[in-house]
DNA sequence: CTTGATGATTATCA
DNA sequence: TGATAATCATCAAG
């Protein structure tokens, strides 16, 4: 026993130590003193560096020398068979203390969250990223926003930072283990060392290289939550509507008051619409989800307190309505002015119970809104309804038309009657459908006459047909 | 600083 | 899944 031991020794003195195998990545106590773990295995490594670095070529020549001789001794064969069969107990006993290392729970968490924020995992982010882009380069996607885009950017910046840095090391552990896999087979050949030894020390770079890897994985966690907070969480931060966007919004919805639930569409072509009226003033886009917030908001808050909106709803009421008469109006002198041929000549408002001539004068027009203005909800009280009765026709409707004259001064008569158009739908229910707000304070779910909400309500329906 | 307005979020429901 | 109701958080005026 001490003959091999001493054999060991000398085995161990010319190239890695035998032990290294069983001890780690760090080398084992040269002169037997058990460093159990921390100081000991530095001294050792300190001891180990310092041999190194006294390496002369002559205690190279050496070594050679006397692994050559050991080499070449005649009981090398027998003493390596003795050693291989020594090496292999002590490997089972040292398998049975190292336990195979559980999944870390930090490290599945991480991963977890790396998958869900997806940094990791198969390439959703950049492709949706892509997407984002593409959709912002498109001209403003429906339902991404600035902060959205850039958010997605950044996201997509650490996941490929995250990707090239774990490449990096999955590769460096790579090309280490083939390394010391070759080293140990080429000490194989001088001392014993079985496959399952060379697994092991596989396991130990590994493990080494996994717990860099969690290093990276937190810090890209870190940066995913740094980037979260600054920017989706930013979300929170309220800013105010321009007040064309406000005023658009608000168009639509006392002109829809019978039935203000835009359809996706509407909701996009009025995201789009105010966006385009903010984009020429602060910057800022508006998504469709934010038109829906906004209707849910405005919904629930005009339904708490009618009275409160009801001066806001006259004048937007009027303000339609006096739009709506200078599209009429403007139609009717276009039709009147132009040849029968143009695609706008006797415009005409289509309903089962609402055929507007186009010789009808404007007032009449004006007063058979206001009147059906009123009508469009059930009020909760007469009162409430005969306030809105008097305000319509009284102070509160001459501002109004000021407004909305103010308003429509300038615009064509193209404006205008896009402008009408687009609101057609909702004058139609505004003045003639019955449905509104009920007793309740709830809308009625259904826009029951189709003429009132058609489903393929917008821009598109229009109705300006010469025929009928 | 207080307060009302308002955009966003969340829980709940049909 | 979309609507509602309640609530949060911020803005902005006074």
């Amino acid at each position: 026993m001490e003959d091999q031991a001493r054999i060991m020794q000398s085995l161990g003195g010319v190239t890695l130590a035998a032990h290294s195998v069983q001890g780690g990545m760090a080398l084992p106590p040269p002169h037997g003193h058990e460093g159990t773990d921390g100081d000991g295995r530095k001294q050792d490594i300190g001891d180990i560096l310092h041999q190194i670095m006294t390496i002369t070529d002559q205690s190279l020549d050496e070594a050679q020398a006397k692994k050559h001789g050991l080499n070449c001794h005649r009981m090398k064969p027998a003493l390596f068979s003795v050693l291989c069969e020594i090496k292999e107990k002590t490997g089972l006993s040292i398998r049975g203390a190292q336990e195979d290392d559980p999944p870390d729970p930090q490290l599945m968490r991480l991963d977890n969250m790396l998958l869900a924020e997806g940094v990791s995992g198969p390439e959703k982010g950049s492709a949706s990223a892509a997407a984002a882009a593409a959709a912002a380069a498109v001209g403003g996607g429906a339902d991404n926003s600035i902060e959205h885009s850039d958010y997605r950017a950044k996201l997509t910046q650490i996941r490929q930072i995250y990707h090239t840095e774990l490449e990096k090391y999955e590769q460096a552990c790579n090309e280490f283990t083939t390394h010391v896999m070759n080293l140990l087979r080429e000490q194989s050949r001088t001392r014993p060392i079985s496959p399952k030894e060379i697994e092991r020390m596989v396991g130990i770079i590994h493990r080494k290289f996994s717990s860099i890897q969690m290093q990276l994985k937190q810090s890209t966690c870190e940066a995913v939550m740094i980037l979260r907070s600054r920017f989706l969480d930013a979300r929170r931060k309220r800013r105010n509507f321009s007040k064309q966007a406000t005023e658009i919004l608000n168009e639509y919805f006392y002109s829809h008051l019978s039935n203000p639930y835009p359809s996706e569409e509407a909701k996009e072509e009025l995201a789009k619409k105010c966006g385009i009226t903010v984009s020429q003033g602060v910057g800022s886009t508006i998504t469709v989800s934010q038109v829906s917030n906004w209707f849910g908001n405005k919904r629930i808050r005009y339904k708490k307190n009618i009275g409160k909106f009801q001066e806001e709803a006259n004048l937007y009421a009027a303000k339609t309505a006096v739009n709506a008469a200078h599209a009429v109006a403007a139609a009717v002198q276009n039709s009147q002015a132009n040849s029968p041929t143009t695609p706008n000549s006797g415009f005409q408002m289509k309903d089962e119970d609402f055929q507007m001539d186009a010789t009808e004068s404007k007032n009449s027009l004006l007063s058979n809104m206001f009147s059906g203005s009123s009508g469009s909800f059930n009020l909760p009280n007469a009162g409430d309804m005969f306030m809105s009765m008097q305000s319509l026709n009284g102070a509160s409707y001459q501002g109004a038309q000021v407004g909305g004259s103010v308003q429509s001064q300038g615009d064509t008569i193209r404006h205008a009657i896009s402008q009408a158009v687009g609101y057609s739908d909702g004058l139609r229910g505004h003045l003639y459908s019955p449905h509104g707000l009920n007793v309740n304070g709830g809308w009625h779910d259904a826009p029951t006459p189709s003429s009132v909400t058609s489903p393929t309500e917008g821009a598109g329906s229009v109705h300006s047909d010469t025929s009928n």
